[in-house]
DNA sequence: ATCTTAACTGTGT
DNA sequence: ACACAGTTAAGAT
């Protein structure tokens, strides 16, 4: 197999059929359940991340702290991995305003900044994005579809305006 | 309360 | 250099 070509499984849930992908170095994209996945074909990747990744986006679903991640091969911009290691402290059922990440970042204005980068977020869920609304708590945008965020936020016992 | 306009930053083209 | 994006803040209606 090509050095590059990437292994995938599906992580099957009650909300339906996620598609994970790997690299040699961990898990590399997580997509939302929808009818165009390719195939996955063999399922090489190791078993034990396969099996961490299924824990990890079901308890997620679920509104649990999951008890173990896979290793993640993030690929980004050093924002978009400041930003995303920040997502990544937001504790379950809390959330942030797009404008505070962006404070924390150290980079305090740029909220339509995160806003890109949390669209560029490969791996939901894992990788809490939906975790951020705009201010006011309101709810903002959402690349995997709105219904997915409130329906994420929702699991975690957040009442939503 | 809702609409319009303008600043703002990182990223892709 | 330019336009866009999962934003915000300020003004106008």
């Amino acid at each position: 197999m090509a050095p590059d070509s990437f292994r995938s499984a599906l992580i099957k849930t009650a909300w339906g059929d996620f598609l994970a992908t790997f690299s040699e170095k961990g898990l590399k994209e997580l997509r939302f359940p929808n009818s165009d996945h390719p195939r996955p074909g063999t399922t090489a990747a190791r078993d034990s991340w396969i099996m961490a990744t299924d824990n990890a986006v079901n308890l997620i679903l679920q509104g649990q702290e999951p008890s173990e991640l896979p290793p993640l091969d993030l690929a980004g911009t050093q924002f978009q991995q400041t930003v995303w290691r920040l997502l990544q402290k937001i504790p379950l059922g809390s959330t942030l305003s797009y404008s505070e990440v962006a404070a924390r970042a150290g980079k305090p204005g740029a909220a339509r900044a995160v806003g890109s980068a949390c669209g560029a977020n490969p791996i939901p869920l894992l990788i809490p994005c939906h975790r951020v609304l705009a201010r006011g708590s309101r709810l903002g945008g959402f690349s995997g579809g709105l219904e997915w965020k409130e329906r994420l936020l929702k699991a975690e016992g957040l009442s939503l305006v």
